[in-house]
DNA sequence: ATTATTGTGTTATACGCATAATACAACAAT
DNA sequence: ATTGTTGTATTATGCGTATAACACAATAAT
């Protein structure tokens, strides 16, 4: 997998989501070992000093920890892991609300046509037709 | 309205975001004359530059078009802004789908995780407990 | 005709992001 | 002891974004 980065969005910042998004799904294991700065600047195809950058901001913000000549590893805190999942998920439904009602739907509308889209396939109830 | 630009993305692009939506919302109907260059830079704290690069966009893109000294009118093609509101909303469910699969949320989970905050209240139907 | 407003273009400056190319200290493996 | 790998830091370069400070042509308003 090229790691799909985009020119819209600082890099940095798209590795930053990506690895976290990868802990937050349990793709990466609490106490997992990272691959090293350099192996994943060339798994993302990406500068070091980049690499380097988002994995500063990673161990920052408590996802990450490092030992200094070993590597680097994935936080064991499980409930901080859930917290950040659950906030994400929030974070999500919020934009998505938000973006949907500036061009002119409603939260139910909004709902609706997500349904539409997530469950077209519907287990038969009183409605008629969905679709 | 201080137009809540944030510096996570380049400032011409959330300008083209924002009037953008605010065209597909209604809020700009079809025909209606723009604020001037100066006039929006100023009203969103931007140089002039900044929001003549995005007015040029928008223009480009067929949303905008220009009266050479009279000033700038959005496009009359409704039915431009009708499809380019469905795309939009597409992508915004696209986003959110994508978004809560990657931290583990199937497409059901989230359709559920959405509901609970669209619609808490619910019109009664023939399911039992939805929340 | 004059004035003001419109869109548009130009030049210079500053900042952040990203890359390239190194270098160094700490430690594991041998 | 030597070698390799780890995170980390430094310097230089290029590019895009954004601002500042102008200028000019076209035209509506007076």
């Amino acid at each position: 997998m090229p790691w799909e980065l985009d020119s819209d969005r600082p890099i940095f910042q798209q590795i930053i989501d990506k690895i976290q998004t990868d802990i937050l799904s349990g793709r990466y294991a609490p106490g997992d070992k990272l691959p090293s700065v350099r192996e994943l600047a060339m798994m993302a195809a990406v500068n070091p000093n980049t690499m380097q950058k988002a994995l500063a901001e990673l161990e920052r913000a408590g996802l990450v920890y490092t030992q200094r000549t070993s590597g680097r590893f994935i936080t064991e805190d499980t409930a901080m892991i859930e917290l950040l999942k659950e906030r994400k998920a929030k974070e999500l439904i919020d934009t998505f609300l938000e973006g949907m009602q500036r061009i002119g739907y409603s939260a139910q509308d909004a709902a609706d046509a997500l349904k539409r889209k997530a469950a077209p396939a519907q287990i038969p109830d009183c409605s008629q037709a969905d679709n």
